[in-house]
Parts: C-alpha cells; structure tokens; sequence
DNA sequence: TCTGGGGTCCTAGGACCC
DNA sequence: TCTGGGGTCCTAGGACCC
C-alpha cells in the first residue's frame, strides 16, 4: 500500500503557523513579483478567487474582503517542508518526496483496515501538532489511487485527515465521484479530448479499453489507466539526478532594456546553477541563455534571445559558467534596438556525474588551478553565506530584482526574525 | 503599470549510418 | 519506366506535474 501526504494549502498554512490570528480568515499567497496567487486558504478559495489570478486584477477585490496577502517567502517554506519530512520519515521504512509539500510514503506491512487507518492518523496528527501544518493522507494500492484518496480525504472533514481505497467497493465509488479532471496524469488538453469523448469521471475512463486509451493518450494515459485500475505501475522511487537545472526570473514593471542589468541578472542565474550543480555533485556540457519580452503587451515590439553554447569539458565551475553566459547574452545582443526584456534565464544541461568528466586533449583551462579557486570560493560562501564572494559582473544593481511587498520574517531561519511572545 | 518558477516524459520528423 | 531495408540519435514541441 502507498501512502501520499499532501499539505494543505501547504504555502497558506506556513504564514498561518507563525500568525495563529489568520486561522480562520482567508489568506493568500503571491508568486515572485507579487505576480499571481498561487495559494489560498479554504476561506480564500470560498471567495471565488481563482488559482494563478494576476494580483492586479484581484487586490481590489482582497482589500474588500479583508484576505491577508502574503509574498512568497521560499525559505521559510522550504524549512518548514524540511520539517515536516523529518517527522514523516519516522513512520516508512520509504519515502520519496514528491514535491515541496508532497511525498509517498510505503504502507506495506503496516495492517489493514482500521489498524491501517489510525496508524494513518498518528501520521497526521504526529506532523499537525511537531510542525503546525495540517495534512492529509491518501492511502491506496496504487499511486495515483493514494493522489484520489487525498482527495477526498480533504473533500470530508469527517475522515479526520486520512481516507483509505482498500477494498473494490470503494474504489469504484471513488472513481464515480470523480470528475476526471482530477486524475493525477489527466491536464487540461487531455481533459477537452476525453469529454470530447464523453468521458467525464474517473470511472467512465477506467471503462474504455485499454487499446482506445493507448492511440487517444499514448503510453503515459495507458500507465494512469492501468494504476486507476489497481495495477500500480507508476514508480517515483528515489530522486534521480536532474538533466537539465534552470534558474529563471521575470523581472518587475516593464523589465530590463539595458544590457548591463541583464548581464548582471544571467550572471547570477548562471551562478545559482552552478551551485545547484554543485549540490548533486555534477557538471554540465551544454548552457543555454534565453530572455524575452512579455508575452502579454502588444503595444511593445517583441524580441526573443535564445542561444545555446556546448562546452568541449563538462563543467560546474562558478566563473567558467558565469562567463559563458554573459558572453552568449551579448553576442546575441542587438544595440540598435531597445526592447523591454521581461524575463530571462539560464539553464545547464547534458548533465554528467562530476566523476566522469571526460577531458580534452587541446583544453585550454588549467583545470587543477581552476579547481584549487573554486574550492577556496565555495569555502568562504559555505561559511558566510551565498555569494558572499562572487563574479564581479554579478554587480550590485537591484532594478532587476523581485518585487516582494508583502514578505513575512524568515522565523525560523533568521535569529532577527524569531518571533516575540509578549512578556 | 501589473500575468511565477522549475522540472519530466513522450512523439514525430530529420539526419545519419551500413 | 524503374530508385531498398533497417536501424540509431538528436531536437523541437507538446503535455503534464507541483
């Protein structure tokens, strides 16, 4: 059996532990830029605002109702996650981390029925009370059963938390309730197909044969339809190496029409790589750059840089990856146009164990010297912090920088920032 | 004025090989 | 007049996830 923990409105619930006030108001979280909701509380989804709505268009609306907005704050979000996979850790023998504030659990060996359930609800209530953060669990034969019974395990209060697809019975019950919409591995271009079709819940999906769901939705429909079934075929074991590692921002109001503010924003995309890199102890062979204006504005001539640069020695090496960027941003750069570039990025890939690098007879960087800085560098950051020594083109500009108005305190990363009980 | 960031997997089609 | 057969590798684009 495999279990998935999903925190509810995981990024909401986060501002709400260190403002125990905002527990029954509606609250909101923004993306970079203050650009879209992408989190609302129960109370904020009532209200009738929608997923990835631009903050401009709702604030209004907000201020009426009196919901609290909230910037994104990644660190205390990703320490908080930390948390609550530590204590989660404690009750599998496996756990894979799905996403920020999803992982799936290995139930097998744990019971069945009842003594499953409520070792489920210590699970739940262990991370409620050690963390603050509610979750749910989905309890199932197959991962993508375990994603529907999440579900519904938030769809009723009154499963405490945990809900279990252990038995035919519940299964197609489950299944029939669904819209398929719903499913795990479904988007929203498969969805148009399906009703298309006629298929509008899980179940009517699980009746159509295996063969029509291989030519209508290729291999990847087959896989969800079989584990819709109870064939668990959908593995997420550990966490492989990534392939490609991006770091990309939009930049705030128009964006970027200079190139030296652009260059120092690549600089340090190209320097957050190369520590990403670092942490899965790997190189990269192939870097790409890429910047464009937005996509939303009509009224601005349009202008896309691509430029993709192939390295002859795989590399991760902080000032090799900055200066390749940069070099490939201005060697794409056209002066005698002004364009409003509102978003860029740089993104490594072909990607290759750090241990395996192969060499090249006619390099001409002194990899062994190369190697002895970079050490000395990570050294000095690892003590005082990232990018406590970096790139001079990395500059001190700020115009390019996030707009983030609405930050709460980094609580529990930053000995500033600790809250105060009053005396 | 203002619209996020970071990934994976699959397929089709082209280039190339013998 | 008539123009093979069987592969691999790479890339771009689409679809999906949170």
């Amino acid at each position: 059996m495999f279990g998935l923990v999903d925190c509810n409105n995981f990024y909401c619930s986060c501002e709400r532990v260190f403002n125990p006030a905002l527990r029954t108001s509606p609250v909101v979280v923004l993306s970079n830029n203050d650009g879209c909701v992408i989190a609302r509380s129960n109370e904020a989804k009532a209200l009738g605002i929608e997923m990835g709505a631009p903050f401009y268009k709702v604030k209004a609306f907000l201020e009426r109702n009196k919901v609290a907005v909230f910037s994104s704050n990644y660190t205390l979000y990703g320490d908080m996650s930390r948390r609550v996979m530590m204590l989660l850790a404690g009750f599998t023998p496996a756990l894979t981390q799905y996403s920020i504030d999803e992982a799936f659990i290995d139930l097998s060996g744990f019971g069945k029925g009842e003594a499953l359930r409520s070792y489920g609800r210590r699970i739940v209530s262990t991370i409620g009370r050690g963390t603050g953060i509610p979750v749910t669990l989905g309890i199932a034969p197959t991962k993508t059963l375990a994603k529907v019974a999440a579900k519904y395990g938030k769809r009723y209060k009154g499963y405490g938390g945990v809900c279990l697809i252990d038995t035919e019975d519940r299964r197609v019950k489950a299944l029939k309730g669904l819209p398929v919409a719903d499913v795990w591995g479904i988007g929203r271009r498969t969805v148009g197909k399906l009703e298309y079709h006629g298929v509008r819940t899980a179940w009517d999906f699980t009746q159509r044969s295996e063969g029509w769901v291989r030519r209508e939705l290729t291999v990847t429909g087959v896989r969800t339809w079989r584990e819709l079934q109870g064939e668990s075929c959908i593995d997420i074991e550990e966490l492989p190496e990534k392939k490609s590692i991006c770091t990309s921002r939009s930049f705030p109001d128009r964006g970027l029409s200079q190139l030296a503010p652009l260059e120092e924003a690549v600089a340090h995309f190209a320097s957050s790589c190369s520590r990403k890199l670092k942490e899965q102890d790997s190189c990269c062979r192939a870097v790409t750059v890429f910047a464009y204006t937005s996509r939303f504005r009509t009224d601005a001539p349009c202008s896309a840089i691509n430029r993709t640069v192939t390295l002859t020695v795989p590399t991760n090496d902080l000032r090799e990856l900055v200066s390749v960027s940069v070099g490939a941003l201005r060697s794409q750069w056209d002066a005698s146009a002004t364009f409003f570039y509102k978003k860029a990025g740089v993104i490594v890939w072909d990607i290759c164990p750090s241990g395996e690098v192969q060499g090249d007879l006619f390099d001409t960087i002194d990899r062994a010297k190369q190697a002895r800085l970079a050490a000395a560098i990570d050294a000095i950051n690892r003590k005082n912090g990232y990018n406590t020594v970096k790139v001079a083109v990395q500059g001190t500009d700020t115009s390019w920088r996030m707009k983030h108005e609405h930050e709460s305190g980094k609580y529990t990363t930053n000995i500033d920032d600790i809250i105060k009980v009053k005396a």
